[in-house]
DNA sequence: ACTGGCGGGGTTTTT
DNA sequence: CCCCGCCAGT
């Protein structure tokens, strides 16, 4: 990731360009863009393709006409109807929207209505005629983007977006393309999409297998790598020497190949390959590839900023033909190189796309005055960009402030006072996000706001598809629908238990592997052999039994309720069901979550590809609360009120993003703050704090460079306001260990917290001890003691110093209440630490001080 | 097959 | 400090 200047680049002579000088390994031979664009349409000329679907293909020339009655046609008498989509449309918006011809690149700034562009423009098209709906390719990283821009689009142009199969994620559309023509490179159009697990756990056989050890050379590292090569369109031959040698002593670009070998072998591919694979195709048969030129007759790509060089090859080779490429993105909110996106790809659009309109969105719809400045200059700061100058007509607003406390309890402290505050003024929870660098940060919010009682929403925690026993049902269905998934096999072979260890296994390893075939068919080979032991030969062939039976069954009964046959004959919910274990019932709960969800999809395989691809649980939360979430999580998304706490050096810019990356890591630490800025619509607030605990030792900070780098005209100093701000006789750091002052001054009655307890919602007073845990004897402070208090609905009233209580004298069983979670059962018992498993929350660790019985 | 002790690692996340 | 994964023991 070298910083580019700024400039626009040197043209190339037309004709053939020579590699980008930005990829420098770029492979196989490079496609020429082409040296002329033409501003019109470009004739594809072509026959017909061999498409499946060509049924809305026309067969010669474009532009052409939809056909009477067809979905272009009644999209166009549907928004002909409508006021005009252009109203309302800036300038730059509707040139972008009306620049149909030729590549465009749209830099939209935050907030300036990106995708308002992108989804007027497919209706533009679709109104102008110049495209069916199947012949518009619009890509996105995002499943969440691609439903958006769905949902918008078809609200616009009302159902013809149901006629366009290739508005999607990059790996879906990537999917798409590869099932179709899976012979081509090797693989059956039932292929499994492994996932990052089972990704791993192959890497791992692989290596057991080539005797590399493991704890030398992790299978997650050379996983890291393969994504790597894969993320820049590298196969196993093209890797650098240099690169494939750092892992298992020069071994690194062989195991690649043996992986992609046993991923052939398993009728499976990785993520990467939903990309490298199409990539493959295309350049392998250029019929195919002319087929898909012709059909895209437009092209749109969201977040471009984003892309990695395999995403921009493939764009590229699919534009050749047609040329109408627009893309549209922010180089200043580029946050994703450290997985892979080039910031490059938009640096150099119009050098890659020659004769490209380049057309800025700047006018900004989202933010105040003072925030929009602050946010523009600080990224000023960056070299390697654009460059754009983002303006509001909206008002100046508040300034962002930035306010310094001493240590992250007093910024989680502070922060609390200052949405209380801010409720009290009737902001709504919904509308104020906490964004943090790193998710460590995210706990000392939690503690906080659960003493508070202020409920709030951690976005980005562990996905529903990830649970170990959704994907042991995904595995079994996986087994059932695709007897080669060895892995899936593996997986649940002995879940329940079977009798079927290790031993067994290794067995029907070998025997596979000799044979070449897979573990299920291997096992089978086997099962009369007198390998197994009497009782686990009894218990393989009731699975594989079972497996056929099922099989057999795929198209004579609706998917979920095989499904559910086969979660109960294969002893998988009954396992759940005997386990006495706390989570047990969440699981089931989950299981059968699982169940109703696979009603909306065509059939089982259609659901596994749906989770392949889908890696996200859509359970909406209704409550009011705030959001706690990553920077990374955040883009996309505004707030009335932002809250950005720990710009401290080493966290903000992050140690690690500086000593790996050097200036680009820094620079985009920058634009990850300049992201932060910018999702706050009115107010902005920095917080940076002196001392930190990081690996559990506290260590004292300096703020981050980042807070210097602001425009002082445009932001406010604030005091901090979880201090105690009452003098007393204890001053400095013992002081600022109580609680918000506030609860003792007779005015502050009027705190949500108060006006909770006495609406009498939650449990009003409770008895308890505070959250201290007291400062670890790492350095500074050392007063490890923990303060006994009342809690009023998180107002502490400090009683009396004791030391800690040895344990907690609460029992495994007993029922107890949180202020928060609700009722639960305590379910583990560590020290002063519960493990609750609360009937509404779920399972939670909470301190005892927290929760009392009932 | 479970458990506990030990060691390593600790930024960000999608598909 | 705290979480996770692995391994060695019961």
């Amino acid at each position: 990731m070298k910083p580019r200047p700024n400039q626009t680049l040197p043209r190339r002579p037309s004709g053939r360009r020579s590699i980008p000088p930005a990829y420098p390994r770029h492979c196989a031979a490079p496609v020429p863009f082409c040296s002329r664009i033409e501003n019109q349409a470009a004739p594809s000329g072509g026959r017909e393709s061999g498409l499946t679907d060509h049924r809305d293909t026309p067969p010669s020339a474009a532009p052409p006409a939809p056909r009477p009655g067809g979905l272009a046609a009644r999209a166009a008498a549907l928004t002909q109807r409508a006021p005009s989509y252009l109203d309302g449309l800036n300038p730059e918006q509707r040139r972008a929207v009306e620049t149909l011809d030729g590549p465009v690149l749209v830099l939209a700034g935050a907030g300036t209505g990106k995708t308002r562009v992108l989804t007027t423009r497919i209706a533009h098209i679709l109104r102008l005629g110049r495209a069916y709906p199947s012949q518009i390719l619009a890509v996105t990283f995002t499943n969440k983007a691609a439903r958006e821009m769905k949902e918008r689009v078809s609200a616009m142009v009302g159902e013809a977006v149901e006629g366009m199969p290739w508005l999607g994620t990059f790996h879906a559309i990537g999917t798409r393309i590869l099932r179709r023509h899976a012979e081509l490179v090797g693989l059956k159009p039932n292929f499994t999409i492994l996932d990052t697990d089972d990704q791993i756990r192959l890497i791992k056989q692989i290596l057991a297998a080539e005797n590399i050890d493991e704890k030398r050379w992790p299978a997650r590292t050379l996983a890291g790598m393969i994504d790597g090569w894969k993320n820049r369109g590298l196969a196993p031959e093209q890797v650098p020497a240099g690169e494939g040698a750092v892992f298992a002593a020069g071994r690194g670009a062989a195991l690649y190949a043996m992986f992609q070998q046993r991923l052939k072998t398993l009728n499976a591919t990785d993520f990467g390959d939903l990309l490298l694979e199409p990539i493959r195709l295309f350049r392998a048969h250029p019929d195919v590839l002319a087929d898909y030129q012709r059909r895209f007759r437009f092209m749109l790509v969201d977040e471009y900023q984003d892309t990695n060089v395999a995403q921009y090859l493939w764009l590229r080779l699919l534009a050749l033909e047609a040329k109408n490429i627009c893309c549209v993105g922010d180089d200043d909110q580029s946050i994703y190189g450290w997985r892979g996106a080039e910031v490059d790809n938009i640096l150099r659009f119009d050098h890659d796309f020659p004769g490209a309109a380049v057309i800025r969105l700047e006018r900004n719809y989202r933010s105040t005055g003072h925030i929009l400045a602050t946010a523009s200059h600080l990224i000023a700061h960056n070299e390697g960009r654009l460059g754009k100058t983002l303006f509001t007509d909206d008002a100046p607003g508040d300034k962002p402030t930035v306010t310094s406390t001493w240590d992250s309890e007093e910024e989680a402290r502070a922060v609390g006072e200052e949405i209380e505050a801010l409720q009290r003024n009737g902001l709504k929870l919904d509308d104020i996000a906490i964004l943090v660098r790193a998710s460590f940060q995210m706990r000392e919010f939690e503690d906080r706001f659960v003493t508070l009682g202020l409920p709030y929403r951690v976005i980005g925690g562990p996905r529903f598809y990830e649970r170990a026993e959704i994907r042991d049902a995904l595995a079994y269905f996986r087994c059932v629908v695709q007897p080669a998934d060895d892995l899936a096999f593996e997986r649940i072979v002995n879940v329940p238990k079977r009798g079927l260890g290790d031993a067994a296994l290794k067995l029907i390893h070998d025997h596979a592997r000799a044979a070449e075939i897979p573990l299920i068919a291997a096992a089978q080979d086997l099962i009369d052999t007198d390998g197994f032991k009497p009782r686990q030969r009894l218990a393989l062939r009731e699975l594989l039994q079972n497996f056929a039976r099922w099989r057999g069954e795929l198209d004579a009964k609706p998917h979920a309720e095989l499904a559910e046959i086969i979660l109960d004959e294969s002893g998988y919910t009954g396992m759940w069901q005997q386990d006495r274990s706390p989570e047990a019932a969440g699981r089931l709960e989950n299981l059968k979550e699982l169940v109703r969800s696979m009603q909306d999809y065509a059939g089982l395989p259609a659901f596994l590809e749906h989770v392949s691809l889908v890696m996200e649980s859509d359970r909406a939360d209704g409550a009011e609360a705030v959001s706690i979430m990553t920077l990374h999580s955040a883009k996309g998304l505004e707030f009335d009120t932002v809250f950005l706490p720990g710009w401290e050096e080493g966290l903000f810019p992050h140690q690690r993003a500086l000593d790996e990356q050097g200036r680009a890591g820094l620079e985009e630490e920058r634009r990850l703050a300049y992201v932060g800025l910018t999702r706050a619509r009115r107010r902005a607030k920095i917080y940076f704090s002196a001392n930190r605990r990081i690996h559990g030792l506290w260590s004292s900070t300096i703020p981050s460079r980042f807070v210097d780098e602001l425009p002082e005209d445009h932001v406010e100093i604030e005091e901090s306001k979880g201090k105690p701000g009452w003098g007393g006789g204890m001053a400095g750091r013992f002081a600022s260990r109580f609680d918000s002052a506030e609860a003792f001054t007779a005015s502050d009655y009027t705190t949500p917290g108060w006006q909770r307890a006495r609406s009498g919602q939650g449990s009003g007073f409770s008895e308890a001890a505070s959250s201290y845990r007291g400062t670890a004897n790492g350095g500074r402070g050392g007063n490890g003691r923990v303060i006994e208090g009342r809690v009023i609905e998180g107002h502490v009233v400090a009683r009396s110093v004791t030391p800690p209580a040895a344990g907690s004298d609460f029992a495994r069983g007993e029922r107890v209440f949180h202020v928060k979670f609700g009722y639960g059962e305590i379910v583990g018992l560590d020290g002063n630490k519960l493990t609750v498993q609360f009937d509404k929350a779920g399972e939670k660790r909470v301190l005892d001080s927290f929760v009392e019985r009932v």
